[in-house]
DNA sequence: ATCCCTGCAAAGCCTTTGCATGCGC
DNA sequence: GCGCATGCAAAGGCTTTGCAGGGAT
């Protein structure tokens, strides 16, 4: 997966540096904001730059290697891009999983309602995952 | 509409104030962020401090009459709170739509895949609008 | 050798907090 | 008159920008 990606990346012409290399490996778990990424790095003992971070995940993004997603707090976590999914994320402890949902049924919805021509939507669902609903 | 909240709010002990009174009747159109409120108060002359429209639109959502809502920019909006519904942003002009989907059958389709607890969700749609598509 | 990438410092922007004054009740 | 609400100033937190030095190709 990575390895692909880094072939790919070579030939954009963009630089494989260490830091984009570590971003890439780490990101291929989670969806992870800017500084979960740094700390993640942190804890393996490689220390990169915030800001450094903040812009190889937005080259990644404008690359289409990853993607930004928002959810209810204030901050952006980017993940891989690998197929179309939604997100269920849980309230308690943050845990995130990925759920399918069938798309032309609601695209079908709105465009019964309206006149709107759609380009893209946000879908994120909260709750309590496996763990946290029993306490 | 307004007049039911304001009755609603004498009850709950809070004060009427007049920001507060004007941010309630800039809100019944659509939904807003702080600073369009601000924006919109101070185009009819009545300027509003911004961290009152912020403390007051936290107050509204505490009270259940307004609700926040997330889109793509950094920002939070704002809408009075009215039946359940999602919206439609135009991603040129800016223009909000209310539009209705079918929970039950998105719920369902979430409970096959996990074991979540479903508590709330986030959805909004992004395209062009009925003008905007034309261009 | 060239040009991009990185790190550090600092600024920008939305939002929140502290505090004294003022207004609704 | 009491106590909450307001406005002003300032801080907080995430993100972006500027700039000089360093590394990938």
């Amino acid at each position: 997966m990575e390895e692909n990606i880094i072939r790919n990346l070579k030939k954009t012409g963009v630089k494989i540096t260490a830091p984009r290399k570590e971003i890439l490996k780490v990101l291929s778990n989670n969806p992870l904001s800017a500084r979960e990424v740094r700390q993640i790095l942190k804890e393996k003992c490689i220390n990169v730059d915030l800001v450094t971070i903040y812009r190889t995940l937005e080259l990644f993004t404008d690359l289409g290697i990853t993607k930004k997603i928002l959810f209810e707090d204030k901050f952006a976590r980017f993940e891989i891009v690998n197929g179309h999914h939604h997100h269920l994320v849980c309230i308690k402890c943050g845990f995130i999983e990925d759920v399918e949902v069938n798309e032309e049924a609601l695209r079908i919805q709105i465009e019964k309602q309206s006149d709107f021509r759609l380009e893209r939507h946000a879908l994120e669902f909260f709750g309590f995952c496996k763990v946290c609903r029993r306490i």
